[in-house]
DNA sequence: TTTATATAAATGTATATACACGTATTTATT
DNA sequence: AATAAATACGTGTATATACATTTATATAAA
């Protein structure tokens, strides 16, 4: 669907108002698209960006602000998005024993085996449906770098 | 700043992959810088987007049925998001004559000079400082476009 | 006309975002 | 060593997202 369908709007101030509009609607389709397909696992959007974070750095932990500096959203509530994980038994809570201020994150072999299903599912159902080609993605990796070059 | 600092990390699947996370990312920056613009308002992004919308028809009133179909994150909860623009008195909310389930929504004079404020601060911080050209921008627009053509 | 179905908006709930603040601990300064 | 400043994390609050449910009203079907 073309954006001037799926937000009703024809007249834009310019291309480049239009393509800040686009953005937004384009990662909300993602996540949309996205979360459908986590949702079978239980998982939001967030734990996933989580469980994702911790398995590369597996078997080595990471401390709460690691994984926050690691996320897209920087402003997610990484305490909140492990508690929900931590429920659910994915990962692992400790205080650290050099700093005890750092709580120190492990995935569990539970979060690593749902991981794995979910990235399998994600990535066969969205990854690898995208029509754009690898030339057609660095252009737009290209312009997205230059959106936020600003002036 | 680029989206491997950003996000600290540098091997991503492919470029089609990086490109996904890109989108995300640049959405989340957007709603940042502008956030940070409309919050001296009192506004936040949701609401903006509805008092555009509104103005967009005025001074014909609006359904939140129509209102929500042009919300560019379809899944807002627009009833509820017309809840704090009518506590700041922003909008009227009134029953439909001819059908008594809709309620319409008029944009009042004080959101309209609200709008008018925060969108010339919007325009002159932030649209107008892209560095980005109207031919880039065109670009951007279809490959956009393309990323949501799933195969 | 009565009943069933559909529709519009509001409401409820869990999670997340954005941000301020509190608490514990560590590091730096005097 | 004592105090101050910085840091890490957790918690609180308002708003939003995502989605299910409820209530009121309108339309269609029996």
């Amino acid at each position: 669907m073309k954006l001037e369908e799926a937000i009703k709007s024809t007249k834009f101030k310019s291309e480049v108002h239009k393509a800040v509009l686009h953005i937004l609607y384009t990662a909300w389709w993602l996540k949309t698209v996205g979360a459908k397909e986590l949702k079978e696992f239980g998982l939001t959007h967030e734990q996933y960006n989580v469980l994702r974070i911790l398995k590369g750095k597996h078997p080595e932990q990471m401390c709460v602000r690691d994984i926050a500096s690691r996320m897209i959203e920087k402003s997610s509530n990484v305490p909140r998005i492990i508690d929900r994980l931590e429920l659910k038994k994915l990962v692992k809570r400790n205080t650290s024993a050099l700093d005890k201020r750092e709580t120190v994150i492990t995935i569990t072999q539970g979060g690593i085996a749902l991981l794995a299903a979910s990235t399998l599912v994600m990535d066969e159902k969205m990854m690898k449906q995208f029509v754009l080609s690898e030339e057609e993605a660095v252009t737009l990796n290209v312009l997205l770098e230059k959106i936020r070059e600003i002036a």
